[in-house]
Parts: C-alpha cells; structure tokens; sequence
DNA sequence: CTGAAAGCGCTAACAT
DNA sequence: ATGTTAGCGCTTTCAG
C-alpha cells in the first residue's frame, strides 16, 4: 500500500495533525524545529507524498486551476500556446495544477459533459482561466453568481464588474487602418472573426474611428465575416478581390486568417504588397515569418497569461477580487514587409 | 452548502449506497427501474454532482489523465496541438478529464514540482501520456515499475515492453532523402533535433539507408544538430551554405526547423528550390502553406493522439497491458514545391 | 433488491 | 507545543 500521513507520524513519532501542521507551512508557528526536522527526515525518508483526493475531500482545496479553450480553436493553436505559455509559467511558481479544459459549445446533453461547468460543480478546479470568446455570457454570469474564482483573457463582458485582462484591441486596429490610411490607403477590407464577439465588436469600433478621423466612408461590403469557421476567410478575401471596387489593402482580425488572405491573394495572381497591402493581428510566432513578412499588430499574448494568473492567484488565496477588475493592456504596430510603401 | 449524494438520497427516499449504485451504472443491475429513476429524478431535480476528491478518495481513482509535454516543446506547439486535439477527442468520448503536465528537465530540487512524477506521487491521475523526448528513459522506467498506466507517444525505448504509439521515423526520412536522390541531389545536408532522442536517431538510420541503397557517401558534415534550441536550427543552415562543397537540398526532422531553414537560406540570397531543394518533417498545419509550399513527410499526428489514448483507457479499464506494445503508424512523403524538380 | 456501517487519508477545531 | 477527535462525501463490503 501507499505511505499514509500515519505511517510519516509513527516514524516521527508525533500526531498525524503535527505532519499536517508541518507539512501544509503554517504561519503561526506552534511546532518545534526539532519535530520539525524530525518530520521533514520522516517524510523524505519514506517518500511521502499526501494523498490529493483526501486532502481535497478534507480542505476542499483542489491545488489546481484550468483553462478553458474552445474546441473551435484548436487550429488556432499559435495564439493560444503563448498564452498558455504565460500561464504555466505562474502556475508553476505557485505549485498548482493546470487542468485543460475544452468546451465544445455544439455539444448538446450527455456532451454538455466536457463543459467546464461540470469541473466546477465537481470542486475540481480552484479557479479557472477562460480563452474561450464563443461561451456565452450566461455562463460566465453563472460563474459570477456562484461566486467562483475566474478570470477572463482577451474578452469582456461590458458593464459588468468582471476579472479580466486583455488588449485594447480597439486601439489595435485603430493604428493598423490608420498606417495604411497613411500610406494612402482608401478602400481598405477587414476580414473578421464572429461578429458578435466582444472583442470583434472592439476592434470593427477600431476600424471606423480610424476611417471617419481621416474622412473616409465606412462601406459595410468592404467588412467580411470569416466565420464560423475559418477555412471562409480564404472565400471572404476572393470575394473582397472580385469586388467592382476592389479595396488596396486588407486588415485581419488575427495573423491566421492573414495568412488564409495572403493565399487567396497570391492564388488569384496578385502580389502583396505591390497589388494589395495585407495587415495581421496578434504577432503570433512562425506566421510573421511568411513571405512577405507580415505587418501586425503586437499583442501581449504571454503576458496576458501571466497577469490573469496572478489575478487568479489573489483571488483564490485572499478570497476578495480586485479593485480594478478590468486590465487592459497596450497593442504595439509592427510594421514589415506586407503593408508595403506608400501608394497612389 | 453543496448538495451531497445525501440530499438526494432523502429526496428519493432511498440510501446513499443506492445513489452512489445507481450513479456509477453497475454492471449487475441489482436496482429497480422505479428507484433507479427516482434516483435519478432526485438527481437532476437538486442538480447533483458528486464531489470529485470524495470520489477519488473512495474508490482511488480520479477520472482525471495526464499528458507530459516539455517546457523546450512549447514552441513547437503545431505539432502538439494535433496529437493533443487526437487525445481531447477519445477524453472526450469516455468523459475524462485531462491535465495538462509540463515537465521542466533543467528544473532542479522544489522546482521538480513541475514535473509529472508528483502527480502521480498525488495519485491525481489514473494514467499518463507522455509526448516528450527530453524525459530520460530512467523516469519512463520507474513508471513502469510502479506499474502505473501510461502510452508513449512518437518515441520508444528500445528493448522494453512498453506501450507507445510511433511513426516509423526511418523509414520517414528514407522517403524523403531518396524522393531527392531521385531527383538528382547527390550531397543532402540533414539539419535534426537532439541527437540522442531515440526519435532522431532512427531518423539518422533512414538517411543513412537512403545513401547507402543509392550509392552516395554519408558525410558527417552535412548532418548538424540544433540542439538545444531550436533557433540554432537558423545558423546550422547557414553552416551548410557556407560548406566549401554546399549541399543542393537539405532535410528537417521536423517542419518548424525546416521554417528555419527557409529563413535561412532567402537571407543568404539563394532560392529555394532553385538553388536549395527543402524538404520538412510532419506536414504540420499552416507551416505547409509557406512559400514555396513544403515538401515534407506527413506524419498522422492525430491518429498517434487518439490511438495512444484508446490504449490508455484500455489498459486503465481492463488492468492488463496490450498484446502488441509497440504500434508503429505508417508516413507518408507529400511532395509539394520546396523540393523542385529534377536538377543536374 | 436495498440499507447499515465502515473507512478511504487528510485537515482543523478543540483540548491539554 | 502537540495530541484527540470529528468529520469531509463518497464507495463498498456485508447483512438482511
């Protein structure tokens, strides 16, 4: 059988609580260096490792948080491994557990199951992290309601008082359409992700402040959807090519439906940028490497993971969320080959 | 307070024991439809859900599996992203849960914390997978030892029954080094990860096959290491080009170098595949849509994922380990642009 | 076919 | 400063 907490208090000869008490570091200091040595050497020498499921059946503290990633969203991988990335990090430092957890928000009944509502509702989870734009604000809300520690990346839910990090992605935008309205730009495309998105909302907000402050019209052909899946961003860049009108240059919600674009644009004969200028969004690694370089806008991918764990963190351990629910962090215009020079 | 299986037990009118027989679906059905579905009108009317740690503790499983990814790995995370979308697939499917295990070999003394041995010291798992060639094969063996279920994936110690699923790497890269004898190359560099992966290794062994069936001499020189990071990958091409007799193709362990490569070889002024033939490893997704579209040896990334963690369960479920080990998946060369057409 | 009772391994009051 | 005593919520013999 497996080395128990009883077998570490025998062979140090103490209680049971005074391993406890050792072992889980209180602060209040009630234990002797002596017996203190004597249990750390107990421990350590018959490899003692607590047993999890009891010691969450008796804290009611699981040691372990998750990230919640659509299903849909897998392919989009780059973006979420840097996240990822920032998260881990943290969640390292603190000695918790990373549970993965993948929503599939098509499932229906028994499915229902991968939701992570059911790890909630099983206390298997400490905390959650959500990077998932397509759960709806229900749950989220439900969430709220329970009172259960989370922490929202890269999406909001306005005018509510909610923990999140993310990117001022109507800004983000605003600087991509503004730097190739200065290169002289005048009918510029915009291939979105889901409409109705949040942060899509933010970032088509974006757009038009950038074209009404240099007095140009909005024209509601030149915005194209690319979901629900993302294969329809190379179909939405054709149909921005076959236009009457055909725009010069093309803005996109994230570097993965650029990258969709520049083949569409490449496919039907035209150069980037000489022929279209082309502008990604999020600065994901390996696919600004593309030829021709893709100009982006820089999104603090790692360092929102880091920050919404640290979030999480305080909310789980000091119980009250914080004064200021809502971070939101700076894009940064990278400019490379794909937007080209100046034009007309 | 949370509902417990108590509370549905009053509102069914029956006991615990009668909840608990009638939630977990025995076998032998020692309960009558008409309890079985008050218990489970109780069920849903209090909205119950059993409380996992309780669960774990009495019956000492967690319903919770893990996979093993390295730190170093996360760069590479189209590769992993694939098998890890095969894995979620099959979790899904028999409703596990799954954690997501980041080990860090440099990690020393506390900071071994990350590793995966703890959760499993924890018994927060019931079984492993493990995607990591930076393990050393000492860890996998203890593994073994415990007799604890796990599945390697895409890597084997040779000589040992153990249960991984692979893809016959030699015969991989033996595929694509004749694909370029064919068309002519006489002098191939081959530009890999760590070479004492077990991994790697077979891949040199398909190489050096490849030559050797064709008549060509292996030349140690034209074979570099990017290890440990994978930017080396970049100056090891650009030692290749500066070779006083300069290979006229190079081949990749794996995609993400070959991108490297193609860096490499456009910012020293040469084309590719005019001037330099390319070809990658493990068709992974977006990196084969680069331009010129990558030749490369597609390997069934998913399919490992999904395969390996059918085994898991099965081994899980039924206690004994698997007939036939071993099971080695088959590659297949995709010939696109980066490879060219017959020289010389 | 169902219930009673014990116990999984740990934590946390409460005593001492 | 340490030990005693109850559980935490569930599963699982064992009786009936």
């Amino acid at each position: 059988m497996d080395i128990t907490i009883n077998d570490v208090a025998r062979e140090a000869r103490v209680s049971a609580a005074t391993v406890s008490y050792v072992l889980n570091q209180k602060k209040l200091d009630r234990i002797t260096t002596g017996t203190r040595r004597r249990v750390l050497k107990a421990a350590k020498k018959l490899n003692y490792y607590p047993h999890a499921s009891a010691r969450g059946l008796a804290s009611n503290k699981t040691q372990s948080i998750g990230v919640s990633i659509n299903k849909i969203d897998f392919l989009s991988f780059l973006y979420f491994s840097v996240i990822i990335g920032g998260i881990s990090r943290v969640v390292g430092d603190y000695d918790y557990n990373l549970h993965f957890t993948i929503t599939d928000n098509k499932a229906k009944g028994s499915r229902k199951n991968l939701f992570f509502m059911r790890k909630v509702a099983e206390r298997r989870l400490d905390g959650l992290i959500i990077i998932d734009q397509w759960i709806g604000d229900e749950d989220i809300m439900e969430l709220k309601k329970r009172r259960f520690p989370f922490v929202l990346i890269d999406r909001d839910i306005p005018g509510e008082e909610i923990n999140s990090v993310g990117t001022d992605n109507k800004e983000g935008i605003l600087q991509a359409t503004e730097h190739l309205i200065r290169l002289g730009h005048k009918r510029i495309g915009f291939i979105l992700e889901v409409m109705k998105f949040y942060k899509i909302k933010e970032m088509l907000a974006g757009y038009r402040l950038a074209l009404s402050r240099h007095g140009l019209k909005y024209e509601r052909g030149l915005v194209k959807e690319s979901a629900p899946n993302m294969e329809k961003a190379y179909k939405r860049t054709e149909e921005l090519l076959r236009l009457p009108q055909r725009p010069t240059a093309i803005i996109t919600s994230s570097d993965k439906i650029a990258l969709q674009a520049l083949t569409a644009i490449k496919d039907n004969g035209l150069r980037v940028p000489q022929d279209m200028a082309l502008v990604g969004y999020n600065d994901e690694p390996l696919i600004a490497q593309l030829e021709p370089q893709l100009s982006t806008v820089k999104v603090p991918l790692q360092e929102m993971g880091k920050i919404a764990t640290e979030i999480l963190f305080n909310i789980i351990n000091n119980g009250k969320m914080v004064k200021e629910p809502r971070i939101l962090l700076k894009p940064e215009l990278v400019v490379r080959k794909s937007s080209g020079g100046r034009i007309g």
